[in-house]
DNA sequence: GACACGCTTTGACCTACATCAAACTGAAAG
DNA sequence: CTTTCAGTTTGATGTAGGTCAAAGCGTGTC
């Protein structure tokens, strides 16, 4: 096995065409011996939550296949999800004892976990690692304020479209496939989901994906698989600047 | 001069105790020779722009005195605020060609620039600093989760009580004052900013802070200059947790 | 086959906030 | 002292999305 999970963490390698997936020529360096040397596995079912916002956390992870969201909950219990991790994504963070978040299983779960202790131990030793996850923070950053326009300035047929066209890209990157054409994929999510992530409630969410179904704009096939027929068109709907954030 | 403002990038000192803003007995380490060598000083005039989104950025810089935004405007015109610099805040992104966001002075301004390549070259050569930066990133990162809960999930009035908290948290803090009894602070914001941070116009914002006003949560002497006479009753308005978020 | 259960859709109604509009305030400019 | 102007407040009205309620749909179970 090439163990791309931990290739995903420890390693910036440009001669990749997918960086956080790619298989790499410089796979033996000190670093990723040392994290091959502290990773350990785990699985979660579809629903499971991974960590309790609050509870001790002494371990960090990637994503290898599975869906996971980072959610936040007020005491009324009103929820607003502020994470999607998808497949190479890191969770955890280096220097907090205790989560912050609610993690939890959106579909079956498997991570790539490394016990805090030794991968803190190994960051101070290896300026690479901190370096590559300075970088995919400040990644998470900009999609956190992407995510806050979404939630503050943008309608709920906006918020729906933007989700959509997330994931349809996310998924289509993760597949190496072209955006040409039709774009096929499956919402990892409930309505109750999406509606934490946009900040909505499920039936506006359902109205919403309703209505877009109507226009022509998706077409569904069953409750969960999404076939869009121009994507472009969809880019339309989400209010976004045309120009489609190519910001390196 | 101890110039703080190079000790807020590049250096943790566990010794300081305001960590950001301290002096600090190691001012003598090689990386911050370099921070030194390379930094300069811009001043900006309260509602200048920074930058545009778009422009090219060839620096990374701290903020000295005064307060800038980052703000997001849609084709349209809706504009929404994803990020607020206080003094010691950092701008910029290592690695990027092009600012993401508009950078406003909302107050008279002074930062301390590093040009972006040296920067880059510095950051590569000690550790030190790419770990800061890293830090400063993942505390920016959950402040931008927090933020996704208030425009995502809370009322106005939670809204307005949050922003409130937050700036008289950051401001007694820079003061080093304790929390204790009256808090006092000039609200560094027109209503209309306000709006753009909470996601709601600035009628709505006004309307909300005459209400906090005539239920007595905070005491208004002329438009700017708060008094809040109880914060614990603040944060009950906020909808928070009221364990405060006291995560390490 | 019928039942239950989780998820989704649809409808009727309501309200928090937006929108539009006008008046107020205070500081700066002449 | 008057004018101007940016920022603010306040009021009247509109509406997007929330709330409550009921029905539909697909899958697994007895």
């Amino acid at each position: 096995m090439n163990t791309p999970d931990v290739l995903n963490v420890g390693h910036d390698c440009g001669a990749c065409p997918i960086r956080h997936r790619a298989v790499c020529a410089r796979c033996e360096a000190d670093e990723l011996q040392t994290l091959e040397q502290i990773k350990y596995y785990r699985s979660y079912q579809a629903g499971q939550t991974v960590i309790w916002s609050g509870d001790r956390m002494d371990f960090v992870a990637s994503v290898v296949t599975g869906i996971a969201t980072l959610t936040q909950t007020m005491e009324d219990g009103r929820r607003q999800m502020v994470g999607l991790l998808l497949p190479s994504d890191f969770v955890g963070r280096p220097g907090r004892q205790v989560a912050a978040y609610d993690v939890t299983a959106t579909t079956d779960l498997v991570m790539c976990c490394f016990r805090k202790k030794p991968f803190e131990e190994m960051m101070a030793k290896t300026p690479h690692v901190a370096q590559r996850l300075l970088e995919m923070t400040l990644d998470e950053l900009d999609a956190a304020r992407e995510w806050m326009l979404l939630l503050g300035r943008k309608t709920a047929r906006e918020k729906i479209a933007s989700l959509l066209a997330i994931i349809a890209r996310r998924d289509a990157h993760l597949k190496l496939k072209s955006a040409k054409g039709n774009i096929v994929f499956d919402l990892p999510l409930t309505r109750e989901e999406m509606a934490d992530y946009l900040g909505l409630t499920l039936e506006t969410v359902s109205r919403q994906v309703s209505a877009l179904k109507r226009d022509g704009v998706i077409v569904l096939e069953g409750k969960r698989h999404i076939v869009v027929p121009d994507f472009d068109r969809l880019l339309e709907e989400t209010g976004d600047d045309s120009d489609g954030g190519l910001l390196v």
